[in-house]
RNA sequence: GGCGACAUAGCCAAGUGGUAAGGCACGAGUCUGCAAAACUCUGAUGCGGCGGUUCAAAUCCGCCUGUCGCCU
């Protein structure tokens, strides 16, 4: 067995309080930190996405973080490509990488070392299908799917979801090979790391949303709607403008709606994305749970943390 | 005190005699180039309470309770 690179990766819900731990992990790891997060990579949507601040990475090298402008989008490919260069960088510098985020896509793409075809994206053929889905509806897409790749097909028959019925033409039309191949070719590398990997988490659920519903106030308290202001008034590309934190606010920015009702909706999709998180990681058995609410002090979850590192 | 309206799942809400639509939330799940996205599954032997009419009532009648409005 090959020599792999050692990784510690720190994965939960937003408002776990993964920022905290890893900073302090690194702190005592001499480690740096590489963010997995889809949406902490734009600049000026600092309060909204809860981006560390200087003081709260306390001197912790962090990467892909702000880096990008609104407009551009990105992807998961981009971000493995990224992420994997960054490695090899922190590593030949001695250091230890740490993988924090929440974007449980980015996370397992990048360790289980899922390889993207090479492709061009091609914008004008999605379009194309997603115009055709807008007049269509999915039923002639999914039969032409049907012809080229009935496997996926078959697959995506059950959901029925548009967006990776379109994905999946797309794929077929742009390179001639089938997704289904693509997925079949996109695990043959064995991954070079060796992941330990911690997951935060609540034994009671309601805590978790909790803290969502005071880090939303605190947001507000901090700002939140003049970075919306500002988000909003420029253009924002398909990955920047999904962002939990602005499109919520934007009735009342117009005028459309009370800042209350606004608020509230703000409140309810940031729960719902921690609870998609959570049974995103759920089915990660790999993954050290600490359950958050369950230890007395962020000493004692920490040196939960440690021991669990030193263990693996 | 009088008159009137309304009372259906956690919330909103269809349904005026024939055996409880739908939406949202909650919960569970899917997940390979926009993933803080998109999508799938899931709830009332029950329609404020008690009686009555009827083969049959959430639907008609009476009383009670509650909410809202108007009047004195």
């Amino acid at each position: 067995m090959k020599n792999k690179i050692k990784v510690i990766s720190v994965v939960g819900p937003t408002a776990s309080g993964k920022t905290g731990l890893s900073v302090e992990l690194a702190k005592l790891l001499d480690g740096e930190i590489i963010s997995a997060d889809s949406m902490q990579i734009y600049k000026g949507m600092d309060i909204a996405t809860a981006k560390p601040d200087d003081a709260e990475m306390q001197g912790v090298p962090h990467h892909l973080m702000g880096f990008l402008p609104p407009e551009q989008t990105y992807s998961v490919a981009m971000f493995t490509d990224d992420a994997r260069c960054l490695i090899a960088d922190i590593t030949k510098r001695n250091k230890l990488p740490f993988i924090v985020g929440g974007t449980g896509l980015y996370v397992d793409a990048l360790l289980n070392n899922i390889r993207f075809h090479d492709e061009e994206r091609n914008e004008e053929v999605s379009t194309e299908l997603r115009e055709r889905f807008q007049k269509e509806g999915i039923e002639p897409l999914l039969e032409e799917l049907l012809q080229v790749d009935p496997d996926s097909a078959q697959r995506l028959s059950k959901e029925r979801n548009p967006k990776r019925i379109i994905r999946a033409l797309e794929f077929y039309k742009t390179t001639g090979k089938t997704i289904t191949e693509q997925l079949a070719l996109s695990r043959t590398e064995e991954s070079p790391y060796k992941a330990i990997k911690i997951g935060l988490s609540f034994s009671d659920r309601e805590k978790l949303y909790d803290r969502i519903n005071k880090r939303v106030d605190d947001m507000l308290s901090r700002g939140l709607l003049e970075e919306a202001r500002q988000v909003l008034s420029s253009p924002l590309s398909q990955t920047s403008a999904m962002a939990i934190g602005y499109k919520e606010l934007a009735p009342y920015i117009s005028g459309e709606a009370s800042l209350d009702d606004c608020v509230e909706k703000l409140k309810r999709e940031t729960r719902r994305y921690a609870k998609r998180q959570l049974t995103w990681f759920r089915r990660d058995k790999e993954i050290n749970w600490l359950y958050v609410d369950e230890y007395n002090s962020f000493d004692e979850l920490f040196d939960a943390a440690v021991q669990i590192i030193n263990k693996g």
